[in-house]
DNA sequence: CGTCTATTTGAGCCCCGTCAAAGGCGGTGG
DNA sequence: CCACCGCCTTTGACGGGGCTCAAATAGACG
């Protein structure tokens, strides 16, 4: 429960009985999915809300001619559909790209969990928004940055999101995917991917090998992403909702 | 007061008493905006929640270079930032691209609005997470679309969009847009969007002047673009919350 | 040690971007 | 009513970033 936590709390201040709230997610029945196998379709009608616990899973759409977009990545300590009890059906689908353990909470236990806890509610709802903003983002990194840009933002991000739920430190993160997933993610192709990386390799900004990113100049990677984090928002100064209160 | 009723009863079926309310937002400042003026910038705390009335405005992000992503429009019947009041920051700016009207809505006429209306709460809700799933399916056109491909998914969304709040119908779209403004919106200049534009009207799927925009063959054209409705999650049978209950 | 998948490399090409200029259209003022 | 002006659209020539196709190499795993 460490990364959900770590996650809600760079919103809201959470009190002791959120926690221990929180903490009864536990209960859930806990889902294995084996790298690479789709775990919710695109068209489902889903009754639970899933809450990563550890893996890569990525939101992806796609073409009927077999083109693939991911449209983000999830890590632990993030719900995949918090959406669906609203919307019904998916229009996009999620996979795992390594092996992937979830919890599948049945909506009632969500409500239960929300109900009179107002700072809970509340950092869900902000999670869902960082979430949407995100995809902005991701609109513009795909839009209008150049393939070495976008891959540099993405790799600043993840770096940041990771370290964020307590996974990441010390400009270390494991990446264990494919160049043909982080193809999918940035609307490049897996081949222009391998080059770019070699580009970034050559600046000096980063190692990377089969599963482990290394960010050797986050500065000079950010400058190169044109990354700005707002997006992301961070600050906690932006906490209205405080347990001390 | 009509786009919005629209837009909201595709989803719930909505009583008396809450249309009534829905009207009373009508009591809010009406602001004007002239072409081409942004109204919300990025790192604003706004106050207010924005309800479009007329015109077209749109969402963007920027790079410090310039270059410019729309990553949404927003059209009458919309609330431009229905998040802000969690999210406390901007992470994009809005800007008018015609004329535009909307009423300016204190944060407390919102919470009075929903307060004891559960189906207008959950119909603004189902209003933001369309939104979430447009942009997801702008992550995938401009990820995966060539440019014929993206601009006929454009204007079928945006025909159906407008259809759908009552102010297009026949084929016919006021679209009394730049072609700058529609190169930004897909990721391609504004010489490419020309050739394409082009190359649409050569194959005799559209006509589009100066601000009219008439769609000759919607079926071919929504072929033309893999256009699948599924992510506006337009379906009556979805309703699940229903003032005749 | 063999097989399968992922990474890397090369050659060629095409879609789309860049730069620059011409043409059209609407608005404004004389 | 016409002349001018500014913005938008259209066209041309050229260049380049990223795609395609194909094959070789390297790693992971049994």
């Amino acid at each position: 429960m460490g990364p959900l936590i770590l996650n809600l709390e760079r919103y809201v201040r959470l009190s002791d009985d959120d926690r221990r709230a929180l903490g009864e997610l536990r209960s859930a029945p806990l889902v294995d999915v084996q790298p690479r196998g789709a775990f919710i379709h695109e068209g489902d009608k889903p009754i639970v809300v899933r809450l990563m616990v550890s893996g890569w899973a990525c939101r992806f759409k796609d073409l009927p001619d077999g083109r693939r977009q991911i449209v983000g990545f999830s890590i632990p300590g993030d719900f995949c559909d918090l959406n669906v009890h609203v919307l019904q059906q998916m229009d996009y689908s999620i996979g795992a790209l390594t092996r992937v353990n979830y919890l599948a909470i049945p909506a009632a236990q969500m409500q239960q969990l929300t109900q009179g806890r107002p700072r809970v509610a509340q950092a869900l709802r902000w999670q869902e928004l960082v979430g949407a903003s995100i995809q902005r983002e991701w609109l513009l990194n795909i839009g209008q940055r150049s393939a070495v840009e976008r891959l540099a933002h993405l790799f600043v991000e993840l770096y940041v999101r990771w370290r964020a739920v307590g996974l990441a430190r010390d400009l270390m993160l494991d990446l264990p995917v494919t160049q043909t997933d982080l193809a999918d993610a940035t609307g490049l192709t897996s081949v222009h991917i391998n080059r770019t990386l070699q580009e970034l390799r050559r600046e000096g900004l980063i190692e990377l090998t089969r599963r482990e990113l290394r960010i050797l100049d986050l500065d000079r990677l950010m400058q190169r992403a044109m990354f700005n984090p707002n997006y992301l928002h961070l600050e906690h100064e932006g906490r209205h909702l405080d347990a001390s209160d």
